[in-house]
DNA sequence: TTGGCCTTCCGAAACGTTTCGGAAACGTCG
DNA sequence: CGACGTTTCCGAAACGTTTCGGAAGGCCAA
């Protein structure tokens, strides 16, 4: 509770040179500066942060904003989030805001407001879409952010991302080298940058190979165990031919996937192969698949301190080219892909 | 980014007058105060946080601090609080802070450093023990704070509770009524408030129907599905006599000892009895069981209202007793009670 | 007219910090 | 001896808000 001025009373200096002092400016004798650091320790004091804001601009403060509908579905993915965030930002003496829209204001008024109160020095952007209106607001009001994923491949702020792209034509590649040309590509929602980019990585290992895209299926939406399962009842329920190979999106579809084909008497690799994207998170580890399954792997946890990294590093006027970070997925061999059952 | 005297520029009145129509004072007609809100969403105006702070000594933010690790294992309750405190406080104009502690502090220091920045209007306690020295320390400090759940029956501070003794003493009483008189209880870890409330009624239930406690089976512990089998194992899977009646702390507990139960050969409610308290979140809903289990239910989801409410109104100077909120849970029956089975 | 009471408004001070511009004190050099 | 540089310090202004005390103007009663 002590403030400058009392500690200025109590050393017989001006407010100006124990602010000074405490903040290691260089004209302020080295013996002052451990009298006035003795006395701050011995009253307690520390500075109001408030005040220090209302000055210079910064709060040490930075949000994420996150939709309450939106993020319930999958939980430990976000909750994952804002721990290794909070964690991360902690530790560098700042504190990690997560703000829940309610249900009726949109993202972008949403962080034009918190913007305008001047609390928060910076944001976390999740979920990109292509063309996200935060960046081109955040762009635009010159507020620091960072963005886990990319809207765009061009993206010129800072970020961090995985290689979606590369991983979608690995995966797909995969089962084209063991033979198989019918695919079916089950991933996140359509809108999503991610999906996206894996969508075309998925064309492009097709097309090398000569094989029709439009032979291919595509069934995007939420990345849930059930849906995994409808997606097997849509791509083999129909009259035939039924794809050989499927590409999940991650290991929570590709459990759905396996329990619609075991419901059908389906095995798998010997009838279907599977492969699937592994964030290293979920509840369902692709080691813990009867057979395991083919993954190509990248942990969400080692995002948080790039992440945090970066927008430190930006909110210290640094250059948003020096914090992109493109991460390329480990390929994990299992045992779910073998040749096309009629081969 | 505009300020107050921008808009008073605009409007042709004094900053004076401006802040007090914001603010809802009374001796602004309303003529202005429509005027004034008008040209504040026109412009996009939003209070400077840390200017208002400096000035009135309210940042309008309230925090709430969890560990990284304790709080992983059941995610979605956790969230469910965050977003659900996070959409009450943001309802109010005022910001809700997840503080996640690193590694090596413990909660009183955390606390301790979040109010000597000046930062934090008030905390959310959660997940009390007895004599919690969180509670000690903020009492201390005079730092305004409300929990969820309470320490000790007594308490003096603002809170929201469920009534963990009559639960528990009316789960078991039920079985009892049935004509069980070998129980068990399967509850929360031993160092929770609630759990030992629980503990307590259970006790009651016994001793007021003359049975020996000694004769029951408290197995406190994490309440994860898996423990709910693992309970089943220390119960059964010895000598006998097994016990007829089972009282779970949460669905997942129930949905493990339904799960464990099932894999020896027991059917519920002929072989064994269960009941459960409903906490309303989990994704296992006590009328997905068969046979539904019978439960008392309190819906989490209720909480997170008066909560703020209370949080609030200590902030603005009210009273800690008139923000204290004991639920009374629901009694719902389901088929998942009989008589004993040797009856 | 005077006095007083509303209603509605405003100027100015204050919150605690940072920072700009300058000013003592002191030594050095022409 | 005076001019000048360094080092160390300080006063005062500013950030944007809230609030205290008061002041216009209108109205009514005496």
């Amino acid at each position: 509770m002590p403030t400058l001025k009392d500690l200025s009373r109590e050393l017989g200096l001006s407010v100006t040179q124990v602010s000074r002092a405490l903040n290691g400016h260089d004209d302020v004798s080295e013996a002052t500066k451990e009298r006035v650091a003795e006395a701050a320790e011995r009253l307690g004091y520390a500075a109001n942060i408030s005040a220090r804001m209302l000055k210079s601009g910064r709060s040490g403060i930075v949000a994420m904003v996150v939709t309450a509908d939106e993020e319930q579905e999958v939980p430990e993915v976000l909750l994952a989030g804002v721990i290794g965030l909070s964690a991360e930002f902690s530790r560098r003496g700042m504190q990690f805001v997560l703000h829940v829209m309610t249900g009726d204001d949109d993202a972008v008024a949403t962080h034009r407001k918190l913007c305008g109160s001047g609390l928060i020095d910076g944001f976390v952007l999740v979920n990109p879409v292509p063309g996200d209106p935060r960046v081109a607001l955040l762009t635009g009001m010159n507020v620091p952010f960072v963005v886990h994923g990319r809207d765009t491949a061009g993206a010129t702020y800072p970020y961090f991302d995985i290689d979606n792209r590369g991983l979608a034509e690995r995966l797909a590649g995969r089962l084209i080298e063991a033979g198989h040309r019918r695919l079916a590509l089950v991933d996140g929602p359509a809108h999503t940058a991610f999906a996206r980019e894996r969508h075309e990585g998925f064309l492009t290992a097709l097309s090398r190979a000569g094989i029709d895209p439009s032979a291919a299926i595509i069934l995007p939406g939420a990345m849930v165990e059930s849906r995994g399962r409808a997606a097997v009842a849509t791509l083999f329920d129909g009259p035939g031919p039924h794809p050989t190979g499927i590409v999940a999106g991650n290991t929570m579809l590709a459990a759905g996937i396996y329990a619609g084909l075991a419901e059908r008497g389906l095995s798998v690799p010997a009838d279907v192969s599977v492969v699937a994207h592994d964030d290293g998170l979920q509840r369902t580890p692709a080691d813990a698949f009867i057979p395991p399954v083919t993954v190509s792997r990248s942990t969400l946890g080692t995002a948080w301190r790039p992440l945090a990294d970066a927008l430190v590093g930006v909110i210290e006027g640094g250059n948003a080219g020096d914090f992109q970070t493109l991460e390329r997925p480990d390929f994990i061999e299992g045992g779910s892909v073998a040749g096309p059952a009629g081969a």
